[in-house]
This record gives C-alpha cells, structure tokens and sequence, in this order.
DNA sequence: GCCGTTTTCGGCCCGACTGTTTTCAGTCG
C-alpha cells in the first residue's frame, strides 16, 4: 500500500466529517497525518513491516496509528466505509468547487439533495440557491464561474511559463511613479514546479500609479479587482496576478505570510503563540506592541530563528533544523561548474558542439558532456557505435578550437525494455560519462519497471540516471516506478541520479531527490540544452535541488573536474 | 484527534473578503 493511498483515505475521512460539522481540530488532524505520510520519503506499510514504532511521527497518535495498521493490513478502513454509508459519494467532490465550503454544501444537500456538480449547476441556473439562508443571486453567478473552472482543469501552469510572466510584470511596475519596492511572494518565490497565480507586493509614496499601471500592463485581459491596496487581473494565458501595497512597517511580515507555505505560517504563528506573541501579515506583535515586520528576517529573528530561504518553507522540517542551527547552505547558481547532458546538431539538437561548448565558456563554466542519444531514439536520429565513435573526433576538434572548456565524451544510451543497454560495452568505455535513461515503453508495471531501471544502472560503465521517472510537468504522469528501491541500488552502485533542470521535466523532483540526498546518493543537475539559449535552463534544476534542501557537495557539477573525473570512475 | 519547558485536560493560527446582511457566517490563503 503506498502512502499516498493511505493519505487519500484520510483526506476522505476528513472531508466527510468537515460535511458533517465535526470539531475543526480532530478534521484537521486527520488532514495534517494525511500530509505528514503523504510527504514521507519512505513507505509506510514497509516500517509497519520492520516494526517501526509509527506513533512516534509527530501528528499521528494511538488512533491515527491503528488505523494506518488496519489500512496496511486489510487495505481498507472500517471508519471510512461507515462514514461514506451516511451520505452520498459525489459530496466531497463538490468541496472541490472554489467558494463552496462543508458548510454550503451540506445545506445545498439537506435543503435541495444536491449531492452531484451536475444538480448544483442546475439549481444555480435556475435560481433555487438563492432561496437559501445568506444566498444570492451573486452567491449563484459566482459558483457557476467555480464549475467551469473546476470543469476545464485548468488553474496551474508551470513555473517557467509564470517566473517570465512574474519578472516582466515585477520590472514594469518597478518603472512606475513612486513605487518604493516591487517584490514577487507565493509559491512562486518557493519555487514550486507549478503555480496558481502570481501575488506581487508593492511599497509606495503617496501620490503612485502602480494600480493604474497595473491594469494596462500588455498582457491583462481582464482586470478582476481595482482597489487602492489590492488589484487583480487575469493574463491573456489565463494566470491570474495580484498586486497589493504595503506600508513598509509590514513588508517583511507580508513577504513572509504571502510567500508561505500556508503549512509553514501555521507552524510559525504556532511557535509565535509558544513565545507570548502573535505573528500576522502585519508584523510580530507583543500585546499591542509591533516588534518585528520591517524585513523578513527581522520577523525570523524575533522568533528566534535565522532565516530561511523560501525554497525550504514547506513545514517539512526546515523550522526545526532553523531552531537549532542546521539548516542546509542550499546549492546556488554561483556553485555551478559544468553542465553533463546536451545534445547538439550530431542528433536533435540545434547547435554543433563549438556553438555549445562556446555558450557554456560564456556561462563561466569548465566543462561540459555532450550526450547524444543513442539508436533507439528513432525520431532524434539517435547515434549507433560507428556514428557515436565519428562523433567523438568531432568533439575533440571543438575542444581544440573552442579554447578553455574541457568538452567531456558522453552518451545518452537507452534503457531497453529488458534493462540491457542500446549501445555496446566497448564503445561506453571509451565515454567520459554515460548517462542511461529510458524512453520508450513507459507502461509497464511497478516491478518490471523498477528491474529494467536497476538492471540498466547496473552496467558498471553507467555514471548517471538520466530524467529518472520520466514525467513531463502537467502534460505526462511519471511512469511507475519504486524511487526507494532505485535510489537504494544507485546508492549501492555509486550511480548518480539527475535532476534534468529542463522546466518541462523537473525530474526528479523535489521530494524524489529529496530522498536521494537523504539516501547518500549523489545528483546531478543537468539542462539537457537542445540548443544554446537552452543552457539557461540550469536555474530550474536548482530549484529543485535546493527545495530538497542540497547543498553544493550533494551536486557533482559543482565539483572542480579533476574531482567530478575521480568520482566518476567506478 | 493530537499534544505537553503552562504536561493527561484544555487548548489547538490569523485576518481579510464576500455576499448577505443590520451584525455575521462561510471561505480562503
């Protein structure tokens, strides 16, 4: 049973208890041990299995912990099928609805046995929800805006596409009359792979524009809100952007609270709470008295605490390591020394080697690895020995021409279906790195799956694990594959597993690589560049890399090359 | 339901906005 089921189960269970008006604190903490098992690195059925102790992980007690057993032993909850017998199935769906709570929902089903999307549509349209206690026709209009936003799945976009948006929205208000400061918040500023929409914070002199200019910034469709504090508009790509102003008393404590996680503010008002203050949007407050709110680390410090870099504030431990001096001194552009993936013209890529190795010079860097894919990757044109072999004389006439950048020999061979390798034994050897990677036949089962990877790393002339889990971000599910299993025998083996900074892969991910740190494997952030401009791309991969908490001696690119050589060899 | 340097009971994060009201419940982040 994977964690995520089980955290599914109590997300369920909290849902029908929200519906059923149940005290808020024991729904909460079934939504708190649903995130705490679906965040763990390691399954859960395994420790039951080893006899770990599982009431010992803070948020899950004696009763949380016999139902995780019961779960893992029957693969069902006796708790769950009692409540889902008291009310309709389609009923926590329509939770799902914005601005629809437990509260409206459970009247919508008591007064008019809405219990399905479909009806509440109906009853919107045909004005029956404004019978209703606190309805109105206002109430109806807005939910029928919820629907067929819930209905087109819309509403996140990746990072890439919402950080260009965010630094050109930023740099144009930036330009404005009396504007003070402009600072982009969110889960952007945390460098989540995909974000809802952008929140933007603003200090300004008497007498500024930046509302106005706002609402004429080229790429608004529609300006949803206009206010002296706080506008909204949506972008013609359909992100929605706010901006709100701030007296500069409070900047630091609105940065703080508008860039969470929602999870890490809680658990800071908490230890606020603990120390005899009160933490909000608005600063650090003792009785009435403000006593941080300034800058973000004021507002840290009064907590007692350093601060701590966005990426971290997910409350997945990063407020306790802060407490007692350990926070990890996160991986940065700056530590970057080369770049292990690329491909150029030799395969589907869009410069030679020279146009690459030159841009990556310019970029600072001391070498690069040019990795062409091999035979199997029909449709890239993909290299066989003979042309792979061809294509090594041309990477030393580039190296020679290019001047000051040590172009390493590479491959990206396939992962075939049964785990063998696409190109032979003796031609890798003559690579300085290999990077095997599967791209093909991505439908297999867990188990078959996670042999072929195993089996393919398993060639002692592989370095690293290219794209791990193939996913492509919002358009393709990673395939099925058990990341434990494989970090463990990279971990064994000495394999160095990527994290492709490619803004549409991001793969690993965070919480993947995550457990990789956390399992003594070693990782490398690679662009997978295609063309020159692509190179670029890196800043994404160490968004992973450092919201999973790696420091530069977890990355093996930050390493001078005599060092990243010598660890490579196996 | 969880938790404990106010420790086995009595707490549990905070404030704004919306739409409906004439004093506020529900929802959101």
């Amino acid at each position: 049973m994977e964690n995520r089921a089980i955290a599914d189960i109590f997300e369920e269970v909290a849902d029908i208890l929200d519906i059923k008006g149940e005290n808020p604190f024991r729904i909460r903490s079934y939504r708190n041990a649903a995130r705490t098992i679906g965040d763990m690195p390691s399954g859960v059925a395994g420790m039951i299995g080893a006899g770990e102790d599982i009431e010992k992980i803070p948020g899950i007690g004696k009763s949380i912990d016999e139902k995780i057993r019961e779960i893992v032993s029957t693969g069902r909850l006796r708790f769950l099928e009692e409540l889902r017998a008291g009310l309709p199935r389609g009923l926590t769906e329509l939770l799902r609805i914005e601005g629809l709570g437990p509260k409206k929902v459970k009247l919508f089903h008591d007064e008019l046995g809405i219990d399905t999307i479909d009806k509440l549509e109906t009853a919107a349209r045909e004005g029956r929800l404004r019978e209703l206690f606190r309805m109105g026709g206002r109430s109806e209009e807005n939910l029928l805006g919820a629907i067929a936003r819930y209905r087109e799945g819309r509403g996140r976009f990746k990072l890439s596409v919402a950080l260009d948006y965010a630094e050109s929205i930023v740099r144009y208000l930036r330009e404005g009359t009396g504007v003070r400061a402009v600072e982009p918040a969110g889960s952007l500023r945390r460098r989540r792979e995909t974000v809802g929409d952008i929140d933007i914070l603003a200090i300004c002199g008497p007498g500024s524009d930046i509302m106005d200019r706002f609402a004429r910034y080229d790429a608004v469709e529609a300006v949803l809100a206009h206010g002296k504090t706080r506008s909204s508009a949506r972008l013609t790509c359909g992100l929605q952007v706010d901006v709100r102003v701030l007296e500069r008393e409070s900047f630091g404590a609105a940065l703080q609270y508008f860039t969470g996680s929602k999870e890490h503010n809680i658990a800071l008002r908490t230890r606020a709470v603990d120390r005899k203050l009160k933490l909000s949007e608005y600063g650090v407050f003792k009785g009435a008295r403000r006593v941080a709110g300034r800058s973000e680390k004021d507002v840290y410090a009064s907590l007692g605490l350093p601060l701590i870099p966005p990426e971290l504030r997910e409350n997945r431990g990063e407020i306790e390591a802060a407490a007692e001096g350990r926070l990890p001194k996160l991986v940065g552009p700056g530590d970057i020394r080369g770049d292990l993936q690329m491909h150029t013209t030799a395969t589907d890529g869009k410069d030679t080697v020279l146009d690459m190795a030159r841009a990556a010079r310019e970029l600072g860097y001391e070498y690069i690895a040019v990795t062409e894919h091999s035979k199997a990757v029909r449709v890239a044109r993909g290299l066989d020995e003979e042309r792979l072999a061809r294509h090594f004389r041309e990477i030393e006439r580039a190296e020679a021409a290019a001047g000051g950048i040590r172009i390493l020999k590479g491959v990206e061979v396939d992962i075939l279906p049964d785990g063998g390798l696409d190109l032979d034994d003796a031609i890798l050897e003559r690579c300085d790195v290999v990077v095997a990677s599967v791209h093909y036949r991505f439908n297999m089962p867990e188990a078959e799956m996670t042999r072929r990877i195993i089996r393919g790393i398993g060639n002692p002339r592989v370095h690293i694990l290219g794209h791990p889990t193939g996913r492509l971000v919002l358009e393709r599910a990673p395939y099925e594959v058990d990341m434990a299993a494989v970090v463990r025998a990279a971990a064994d083996l000495g394999v160095i597993l990527e994290i492709n900074a490619h803004p549409d892969r991001l793969d690993l991910n965070d919480a993947h690589a995550r457990l990789a740190r956390e399992g003594g494997v070693r990782l490398a952030v690679n662009t997978d560049a295609h063309s020159r401009a692509q190179l670029e791309l890196m800043r994404y991969g160490l968004f992973v890399a450092r919201r999973a908490w790696c420091e530069a001696e977890d990355v093996v690119n930050t390493y001078p090359l005599s060092r990243l050589l010598a660890g490579l060899r196996r």
